[in-house]
DNA sequence: TCAATTTGACCGAC
DNA sequence: GTCGGTCAAATTGA
């Protein structure tokens, strides 16, 4: 456990909340010069006002981290993962053929959820279960990783918006500790930074309490935003640029990333996709 | 033939 | 008793 002092903790605060407003102003930056036409240099511009983004909210979440790894559970709600399965040594019952439900239902658990219109993040997932979900529209399937036998015990749940069915919900539980986690390398290189600032994403959330979800807007940022602006002129261009920029965080014309935190309020905005 | 998916059953948590 | 997470047999498809 670390101990930070009063001191530590005001300074960190200091730096996250300047960082916090340098992600905003270019974030203002970014909104204007979307308005803007269509052009090449626009183009040029808004990749680098997103990098610049992506920047900010990479090096929060380093201040956040409070400095490694082993201390990533105290940004989470925490618990396990462990207890989902059957463990060898609590055998009640002698071993039969019918192992059906041995298992215990996951209570808390090193997860976090994400919204994406597309189901596929890079990541092989066999898929090993569907449920009806009651009040929900659409079924929850349940997905491991396909290099279970390796000892991965990642998981993730997909389910479809009752409301807006393009995009899917998707819950993870536990990271990779597969090696071959990814079928094509999702690397983000930030040549403006030191070497240190390469970015391998995953490893970049796995950091901070496995979660991926950076708040790119708060939620009364939302709220109060004018989603007039996604719906009339959606630029599909950078749209599909920042989405590749980080698959595997929430990304969404409107909704960059949001917390699970706001998730309920979130399924609650209109938003509108093209 | 084998891997992936589907689907009904099982059972712990609530 | 209900719900949700998982198992595993059956099915499908490459």
């Amino acid at each position: 456990m670390s101990s930070l002092s009063y001191e530590d903790l005001l300074r960190k605060r200091k730096m996250v909340m300047g960082e916090l407003v340098r992600g905003k102003e270019t974030a203002t930056q970014l909104k204007t010069l979307l308005q803007k036409p269509v052009n090449d240099h626009r183009s040029v511009l808004a990749k680098e006002l997103s990098v610049k983004v992506f920047r900010s909210f990479t090096e929060i979440l380093s201040m956040l981290n409070y400095g490694g790894g082993a201390n990533k559970r105290s940004l989470i709600a925490g618990g396990d993962l462990g207890g989902s399965y059957c463990s060898g040594e609590n055998n009640k019952r002698p071993r039969v053929k019918d192992r059906r439900g041995c298992y215990k239902r996951r209570k808390t658990s090193d997860s976090w959820t994400t919204i994406s219109p597309a189901k596929e993040d890079g990541c092989a997932w066999r898929k090993y279960g569907q449920k009806i979900i009651l009040n929900a529209k659409y079924p929850r399937c349940y997905f491991r990783c396909t290099h279970k036998n390796q000892g991965c015990k990642a998981t993730k749940q997909v389910q479809k918006f009752k409301e807006q069915p393009i995009l899917y919900r998707t819950t993870y539980f536990g990271h990779h500790t597969c090696r071959d986690k990814l079928r094509t390398p999702q690397i983000i290189i930030d040549t403006d930074l030191p070497d240190s600032n390469i970015h391998c994403f995953e490893e970049k959330s796995s950091q901070v309490g496995g979660g991926s979800n950076i708040p790119f807007e708060t939620k009364e940022d939302i709220a109060r935003s004018d989603m007039s602006d996604t719906k009339s002129s959606p630029d599909s261009s950078l749209w599909h640029d920042m989405k590749s920029l980080d698959p595997l965080m929430v990304w969404s014309p409107k909704m960059k990333c949001f917390d699970m935190e706001g998730f309920d309020e979130f399924c609650d905005l209109d938003f509108t996709l093209d």
